[in-house]
DNA sequence: ATTTGTGAACAGTTTCACAGCG
DNA sequence: CGCTGTGAAACTGTTCACAAAT
């Protein structure tokens, strides 16, 4: 399959999870205009990627789409590993965070540069102190990173984490990471966002 | 000013954010290239929509390159008010986070729809029931939305903002929001970042 | 009759390459 | 001479409009 670019990605993704709520058996492109504001044709243009060659009418079987979706998205059930690095004020709160439940993403490791963090608090899955985190990120073949450390700290782990075979960051600090291209980020940090919604007003 | 792609828009800002931890006096496109992975050109053709017209030759000035980021992202002092909506884990997490302390944005309310929460948690700004949000976010004329309810509430409290005549949304939970293109969202739940994540790699 | 899928036009973004400034 | 600023080219993404499918 041709790889889909960066921002029908993006909307792929969400129409996913919009599926999810969705109760009828068939949708068109124009009742998802309707639930997400984006143009039907852009909506069947991205829809035209997942390259279901349906012929026509009658809209999409919310079923087969759904199947699509997983499978051109890599959702699917195999399960990808993940860990939270720092477990300061967020890193804690996404410790027990009941979002990944259903899904294929699993918390299997912790990391905190104070020992004291990481053997008072507990969890589901083993905390470790951040100088194991090479050997243990290539051992347990952890693919996604949770990025909650403090400022400093930021750029010299994500160096590190380069090495390490992952496939991509989630960066909550507020921090620019500069990684090799074939290691993906999505900056969250709250000030980042709150500043990009600044910029576009 | 003509205004802003948002591409560029997401790369001031964080470059504005990078200026702030650089020591020399001045920088080149090249440096920022080596800081960030984005070309020189890009940063170019970037810096070049703040109009600073300066001639040529021996890179940006760091002081006068932040006051032109400054200004043309509205992250001036100017205090800008946010309210948090829902105070679950996330939101609580949220409440106390030191990352908005030196910037323009300033945390003013906080809504949940039990009662029982917004009596017994406290904050330095008070905290109230979600049946007072219309009234409370005109009142104080605030800007942006922190949400961190849960998913099916998400939806009908973005509907009910979108008469409110906030700017933007800070979307913690995994919702697709559909709100008027005025205001504008960014969508920063765990889960969407890691689904987008493993759809690129 | 409705709605998809897609060529073709259009709009937006990035890169190239180089003139011109300091 | 190094570096910016920017036309022009290349590329990417979105909308239009309609033929084809049912």
């Amino acid at each position: 399959m041709k790889s889909i670019p960066v921002p029908s990605q993006r909307r792929l993704v969400l129409l996913e999870r919009l599926l999810c709520d969705y109760k009828e058996r068939t949708i068109t492109s124009q009742k998802i205009e309707e639930l997400t504001g984006w143009s039907a044709a852009l909506v069947r243009r991205d829809i035209s990627l997942l390259e279901i060659r349906r012929g026509a009418s009658n809209g999409y079987k919310v079923a087969e789409l759904k199947t699509a979706l997983i499978e051109a998205l890599h959702i699917d059930e195999t399960e990808k590993k993940c860990c939270i690095i720092g477990l300061g004020q967020m890193g804690r709160c996404l410790l027990n965070n009941e979002e990944l439940e259903n899904s294929p993403f699993k918390l299997v490791a912790g990391f905190d540069s104070s020992v004291n963090r990481t053997e008072v608090l507990h969890s589901a899955f083993p905390l470790h102190p951040t100088t194991m985190l090479e050997s243990i990120i290539k051992k347990e073949n952890i693919e996604y990173v949770i990025l909650t450390v403090n400022p400093e700290e930021a750029q010299p782990i994500a160096t590190k984490l380069a090495s390490c075979g992952i496939k991509g960051i989630v960066n909550y600090t507020p921090c620019v990471l500069n990684v090799p291209k074939d290691i993906f980020v999505e900056n969250v940090s709250l000030l980042t966002a709150l500043e990009t919604l600044s910029a576009s007003s």
